[in-house]
DNA sequence: CGTAGCTTTGAAGATTTTCAACCTTAGTGG
DNA sequence: CCACTAAGGTTGAAAATCTTCAAAGCTACG
């Protein structure tokens, strides 16, 4: 038990018309032709171990990354070694964006499971963007994206309390996995509680203790790295209203 | 006293070369006709009073912003009426580029003082950049490097303690400042109590004890919104590494 | 079956916030 | 010119939240 049958997990593997050339090109209004050329240059790595690391911080751009299957975390390490996991990655997404100001990455990229991805060259995406219009512009939106997303995540931080942190994260997660046509209720962390402790800037106890008395409240079913969200709406107020203390 | 005489107040005035051509134009190569054309949708404003907002979240993108005089914070609103402040921005920084994703303001922009901009049309900019390869070019290294900076902010949130951010914020403004051409070392802050606890994610009084005790440690002179670093290096150690007692 | 790694739990401790009061400064009107 | 007021800032004490330390439990894997 634990995994249900109707979880589909996150390495089964994605068509690559579902990355690169769908949000990518096609998005971008490229015609067969020039989207024939970019993908053309794209390369598709083989399964990647949990553990691989795609980029490191300080190496040149080389690449953007796109995820068909699995899961990256993108971390940053400060001078006394400690490391801020960024965000999660999940198929679909775009990797590699914020090392464009430097043409440098500032973080680092690695795998939390078997994770395959499409590689992009930087220098064929930009000779590509000089020719086609479409294609920079996208690029703007989804750094413009980036930005946002980052903006929140400040904001969590910022406003936000551990119990509320740890509701918003489980609801990000919930919708990172409805967009991808899985289940919104029911899925397996890709990511240990450590992770999701550093993420959320608390400690791994922390982390879960709020496990355990989101339990205790009927608010989620958990069994080591499977989630049953048993209500969203009840885990929305548990996200945006702790005041209103969270009444089934 | 308190402000000295090498003190130049935020608010005198920027040449405006020194904002979009110098920032925009110049650092993209592009020649003296695209210069000019560019320069000629811009639009400079008169002095805006305090409080002023520049862009509100939600509104849809119509221009970036130049700041030529003065200072202004960007923050987010939550659902439930709270407010992040999301960075603060001094002469020649640009702003807006968060809206690139949407084509709206995902954030509000308010004047903390007497500020002066250039307003540059995203219509303007987005035809240029079509004509313009390395005007797209510069702006993707522009928001590059927004997402680089987001990312040293959280994890200035995520990984610092209290004393920690304080320290490393009077050092990011003292940075600014230098790079400015100011004093390193002294100035004052264009910002209140309140804003700078905002911004930290701690309390107004955390923030005040905090002073008071950088104060008494000697690391700094503090008179309302004068600030002297009396030791840059003792900061750093101070923002750096708060376990190793900060000693001069 | 045993070990290693991750997770959970409990108790104590530290940091930071909250509440409440007071102080200071700048602006206002008598 | 001076007192008054409002806004912002400081300080102290109590309280809350979260972390740290320590130990034990569970699971997976060899």
């Amino acid at each position: 038990m634990g995994t249900s049958d109707n979880i589909v997990r996150l390495h089964q593997r994605v068509s690559c018309d579902e990355c690169s050339l769908n949000r990518f090109c096609l998005a971008a209004g490229l015609d067969a032709q020039d989207t024939e050329r970019l993908s053309a240059t794209m390369r598709h790595s083989r399964p990647l171990p949990r553990g691989h690391r795609l980029f490191r911080s300080g190496e040149p751009l080389e690449h953007l990354y796109v995820i068909k299957a699995g899961a990256v975390k993108i971390y940053s390490s400060t001078a006394d070694g400690l490391e801020q996991i960024l965000r999660f990655h999940l198929p679909g997404d775009l990797m590699g964006l914020d090392a464009m100001g430097e043409e440098r990455h500032m973080s680092t990229a690695v795998a939390l499971e078997t994770t395959m991805v499409c590689m992009l060259p930087w220098h064929a995406i930009d000779t590509a963007m000089r020719q086609i219009p479409g294609l920079q512009h996208q690029l703007l939106r989804f750094v413009g994206n980036e930005i946002a997303t980052e903006n929140e995540r400040v904001v969590l931080l910022g406003q936000r309390s551990a119990r509320e942190r740890l509701a918003a994260f489980l609801l990000y997660l919930s919708a990172q996995f409805k967009r991808r046509g899985l289940s919104a209720t029911e899925f397996n962390l890709p990511m240990s509680r450590q992770e999701i402790a550093n993420y959320l800037a608390l400690a791994i106890e922390t982390v879960s203790r709020l496990f355990t008395s989101f339990q205790g409240e009927g608010l989620v079913t958990i069994e080591r790295r499977f989630v049953r969200l048993e209500s969203l709406e009840a885990m929305r107020q548990t996200a945006y209203s702790d005041s209103v203390s969270a009444v089934s």
